[in-house]
DNA sequence: TAATTAAGTCAACATGGTTGACCTTAATTC
DNA sequence: GAATTAAGGTCAACCATGTTGACTTAATTA
């Protein structure tokens, strides 16, 4: 019974481990914005415009080509967010001046306040799994995850020290 | 300038760690959506299809309830999406003898085929993801992200063996 | 000066979520 | 056996956020 059994474990084993991570995926995403999702309704605001107010507090003076390039949605899509959260004062922009055809996006310390808020949930999250996973896991986590990352956009994850190293 | 900076540096690069985390998730999500959608424009099909198909062909005999708290979505929304697939003949239902309130949905060989050519390129990611990073990097991104998802649903996240253990 | 680049705008449309009201059928409980 | 509950389905309206395509303006670069 073992020996009969002996191929067909091992290969559904492995299909098993690529499924689990497929689904550990989904569920981690689906979880990891839940949170935000309810803070955002008090502001009438969506995941979108979270999306951008995230990407603009990380890269402070980020254009609008390279939030782009993050986000992977069509400029027409992203101008009705960023749009909005100009008007409301969570954004500011101002022309570059080497180069005054692009604009560089900043939060306003309304919208840092507003970041914070969200984003802090999200952190909370990490910390407590990080934690309960210990500081090997989470080189083991970051290892994996970077390998699910298309191999261009890698560069943009890295930890603060090597970021500023490849400074553009 | 050592001492000055070195609680700041060690502040910031825990909160570095957590944001990488988040910016991990968010870009590994969507590289790892990229190629099924492009495979699903195909048959006309959107991204909420695949999820159903996934998991339809998961778990065999899902009921309608159970697919709608994994999707955590609404039953109007499941309909549609389901519905149509229920008509392309993509999935079958029957009545659950035990209970013949509940429907059991299964995939038919056209929507077996189908999740296999939308699921391998995801398992062919995580494929290679995992053998460059090696099996302990694979413990450790499990551990990571279990911890990520909701603790009632942890239990959904297992591999095979201990699925059948913990079975309904 | 001509071409290119960054940003913005208008319009139409698609997808997949939501809320709310209501119905049918089957099972369970009183 | 009657009443209640549970599972599933349906109609309608609406909303958020994505798309394509065409076009404009201002600034920079060749």
């Amino acid at each position: 019974m073992v020996d009969l059994n002996s191929n067909v474990d091992t290969a559904s084993l492995r299909e098993e481990d690529l499924r689990q991570g497929i689904e550990l995926l989904f569920y981690a995403y689906r979880d990891f914005t839940g949170e935000p999702d309810a803070i955002l309704d008090k502001y009438d605001l969506g995941r979108a415009h979270h999306r951008v107010i995230y990407f603009v507090g990380r890269n402070p003076g980020i254009t609008v080509t390279e939030l782009l390039e993050i986000l992977r949605i069509t400029k027409q899509s992203l101008s009705r967010v960023l749009g909005h959260l100009l008007e409301t004062d969570f954004i500011s922009q101002r022309a570059d001046p080497a180069d005054r055809r692009r604009k560089q996006l900043t939060l306003s310390d309304k919208g840092k306040t507003l970041e914070h808020e969200l984003t802090s949930t999200q952190m909370e999250r990490f910390a407590r799994a990080y934690r309960g996973a210990g500081a090997e896991a989470v080189e083991g986590f970051r290892r994996v995850l970077i390998g699910i990352v298309e191999p261009e956009d890698r560069a943009r994850v890295r930890p603060a020290a090597i970021r500023a190293q490849n400074h553009r």
